[in-house]
DNA sequence: ATGCGCTTGTGAAATTGGTCACAATGTAGG
DNA sequence: CCTACATTGTGACCAATTTCACAAGCGCAT
């Protein structure tokens, strides 16, 4: 086991994660990897191989139990504590975002909202201020932020990434549609619907020629 | 060139074309493959293995036209046509999406909005009147959708799918967080909030062991 | 017209990630 | 206790993607 962890395993087990928390709640016991496969959308020797990467889990002849499983999983996710978030950009985006729900649930604390619209500042999204921007140095280090999440436009994301990192971030969650310029030691999620669009209408295109009619 | 394009490939195109769209606007006149590389966060090599599969579109020893690049990317990514969408879900992420300013710039029309909630049903959102979900079929059918953007709770997400499947979807943009189970020649692409944040809390527990002080 | 420098396009090699098959090991039942 | 059965964990294969290296092509200067 070990090594290092490709990242598409990564993900998928915070797809078992989900699915295990949902039958944890129905109150089943016990799941083999061939169930888990199917609610992941892999297949069972998948699963099995992404989990080996990090110890062996499971009995033989039984498969795993939900519950051990699961709080093994959130060790590995690194979803035993709780991280301090700062969300730069308090638009439409970072309004849904600051109002997901599973956001708090799941160990992420947002500890300040900045934005630069004047008309923004001060406003109180539930418990938190809407700071200036400029405060996000003095944010990032006072509040020993772990996580940047950038809902701005593309053109100020690189300059926040570096400035959030430059204070101590340690991981930026993108929402900007351009790829961040960062130290190595940082490590950068993005969520871009753009491309994930171009993607599908790029799909739709090679198949079935064109759009319908 | 030609056959299967990996799709990573395709998410790189997105990304090149958003590059190239920026330099058009400064009036940067040609471009290597070098220069787009640092603008994908990918190499050189990267970039004109990519392009390869679909042709060959620059000078040697010159580099690529913008204009002409963009156009031809444009085109491979299925963008010189318009794009019928309907969106499920009038909650925090279907409203963000709907304003998103390059949604529409792009070629995606949003010719519908569906939810299920009577208070919001019968708002209208810019041109668009809000609908019960009801009327899916009937909305993809008549309005000949091509792509129906799922933003609705987990728990709704596959019997939706399903739906507008049925009812002649082709390509499914998926913000719950499951895996949808859906016929072969159905495109879906995902956009999980949650994977991204997992991955990232993943990332810095390996790596720095632990969250800051 | 020729040579030089730069940059593309691409087969081949290397790496990475996924699939398969099966031995190992557990449970349950007689 | 022993046999039948189910399911895991994993090493060996296989497939896909990325990197590498370099011949070929283009424009400019002389």
């Amino acid at each position: 086991m070990n090594r290092r962890i490709p990242d598409s395993t990564v993900r998928r087990i915070s797809h078992y994660l989900r699915a295990l928390e949902v039958m944890g709640v129905q109150g089943t016991p016990t799941v083999s990897s061939e169930e888990l496969a199917q609610q992941g959308g892999t297949t069972a020797a998948q699963v099995r191989k992404d989990l080996s990467h990090f110890g062996s889990f499971g009995k033989r002849g039984l498969g795993y139990s939900v519950p051990e499983l699961a709080s093994r999983l959130r060790d590995i996710l690194g979803l035993t504590c709780r991280w301090r978030v700062v969300l730069v950009g308090a638009g439409r985006i970072g309004s849904a975002l600051f109002e997901y729900p599973h956001f708090a649930r799941r160990g992420y604390d947002c500890v300040a909202v900045l934005d630069n619209d004047p008309e923004k500042i001060g406003m109180s999204w539930g418990p938190v201020r809407i700071r200036p921007v400029e405060e996000l140095e003095l944010v990032v280090d006072a509040l020993k932020v772990d996580i940047a999440i950038l809902a701005v436009p593309a053109e100020a994301a690189q300059t926040l990434a570096e400035r959030a990192v430059a204070a101590g971030a340690r991981a930026i969650l993108n929402f900007a549609a351009v790829q961040l310029r960062v130290p190595a030691h940082v490590h950068v999620a993005y969520v871009n619907l753009v491309v994930e669009l171009e993607a599908l209408s790029f799909a739709i295109t090679q198949n079935g020629k064109g759009r319908r009619k």
